[in-house]
DNA sequence: GTCAATTCACATGAAAGAGACCACGGTCTAGTG
DNA sequence: CTAGACCGTGGTCTCTTTCATGTGAATTGACGA
């Protein structure tokens, strides 16, 4: 575009009619007036913690459900309802909200205290303090302000994973030092069976009462989506069909409304790009496709060398073979690769862990097989579509500076 | 032919080391009155 | 005398390595029919 086109642009830009009437109520933190499904589990939810209003301490609680079936928005709902009592009636309730998947926030047992001291106004080093020291600040923050305090941790099967089960058991032990606070503690994870292998007794203490959110059907997932269109789109811009479709696919996806949403959402961003008036299907299925390239992008750009480098192995041998792969071939590859990368060849354990974390992020899928006699191996193949193979390969080269 | 033992090629776990980052307290240094 | 620079110590955290143990079915080989 000519220097002299771009302010033409953009005036056409701020004139031009968009699709949407209220982005927002598309974003993932989006807090609607009303939660549709959800009534069940609201209600629970509200009659386990309403205790917190007369100085009672509620059961700790525990939510489960897989990701997008509003765990997250109803404990929002709740908890802004408490505190909107709590202001009248002048009680004292402290809410924190910690996502303990945020890398560098919550994900060890000193950050997730040191966030909680910061939470409640004071400043704590992100390091250097004894774990102990940090207990005690914490301590004494509570009972020089007395209050009902009441910790969502989300994602709380990610902080147990990397950190250990002590910290849950440590919290709740604070609580009976404690004489003017009381602590409780609502876990909410996506996993049903991430209880399994931690301490009985910390799993009794956080397990006094739980919430179960099965997922949307998909005609739930339709009254959902048309809800916020209403508010997000403006009048008739959405065709006939889109939603069910969305829904369709989220319903595939194990009832995940946030995806449904997301998808709706970007959808509408690339029909106004093509200055479309209206979204149809085939927006919708290039935004399931755009959304899928990002993510595989963005999770690439964000892996440490030695990832891409395990990685663009991957796809390399992928291009030859096309067939599933296994971790020796990759880490032959990856051995010669090292010495023209200038990177210092990791021991084949490591290298395993770092298939493992791939097939996390779900940038490749891999399978622990057994081959009898010649051995036991994880069978590796790529998660993204092989239209996308020659774009990835090429990030990678550029990425690491092939 | 049948069945248990063997074997492969890694997976998976645990522990511990290296190196980065950081706070804290003590000591040293230079600037100030 | 004091503020700031500079160290040493002790702490966390992430990424790795090292060592050890586990694993599941194809293969092997002994055994009996």
């Amino acid at each position: 575009m000519a220097n002299n086109n771009l302010v033409g642009f953009f005036k056409d830009y701020l004139t031009e009619d968009t699709l949407f009437q209220n982005k927002k109520a598309l974003s993932t933190s989006y807090t609607p007036q009303e939660i549709s499904h959800r009534d069940k589990e609201i209600d629970q939810v509200a009659g386990i913690l309403a205790p917190l209003l007369k100085y009672d301490k509620p059961s700790n609680l525990f939510m489960y459900g897989k990701t997008g079936t509003g765990k997250t928005l109803v404990m929002k709902y709740v908890t802004q309802q408490i505190l909107k009592v709590a202001e009248e009636k002048k009680t004292a309730i402290q809410i924190i909200y910690l996502n303990c998947k945020l890398k560098r926030i919550a994900d060890t047992e000193y950050r997730l205290i040191a966030q909680l001291i910061r939470e409640m106004g004071k400043e704590v080093p992100p390091t250097g303090l004894p774990t102990d020291e940090v207990y005690n600040i914490f301590y004494k923050i509570l009972e020089n302000n007395p209050c009902m305090l009441l910790i969502v941790l989300d994602e709380i099967d990610q902080l147990i994973k990397k950190a250990g089960d002590e910290i849950i058991y440590n919290l709740t032990r604070i609580n009976s030092d404690l004489k003017e606070s009381q602590i409780t503690i609502v876990g909410i994870s996506n996993s049903l069976v991430f209880t399994d292998g931690i301490d009985p007794r910390v799993k009794s203490s956080l397990n006094e009462e739980e919430v179960v959110f099965p997922p949307y059907n998909a005609l739930q997932i339709q009254d959902i989506l048309k809800e916020r269109c209403t508010t997000a789109f403006k009048k008739d811009v959405i065709k006939e069909g889109v939603i069910e479709k969305c829904a369709a696919y989220a319903a595939r996806e194990h009832g995940d409304a946030r995806r449904a949403i997301e998808l709706l959402r970007v959808a509408g961003e690339v029909a106004e790009r093509k200055k479309k008036k209206v979204v149809d299907i085939t927006d919708l299925d290039e935004a399931e496709e755009k959304i899928e390239k990002d993510r595989v992008i963005d999770v690439i750009k964000t892996q440490p060398k030695q990832s891409q480098a395990a990685l663009y192995c991957i796809v390399e041998i992928f291009e030859v073979k096309r067939k599933k792969i296994h971790t020796g071939e990759i880490y032959e590859k990856y051995k010669n690769i090292c010495g023209n990368l200038n990177l210092r060849p990791l021991t084949q354990r490591r290298i395993s862990d770092i298939l493992a974390e791939l097939d996390m992020f779900g940038i490749i899928n891999s399978q622990v097989i057994s081959k009898g006699r010649y051995g036991r191996t994880k069978e590796i193949s790529l998660a993204f579509s092989t239209s996308m193979l020659t774009k990835i390969k090429k990030l990678l080269q550029q990425e690491l500076g092939i």
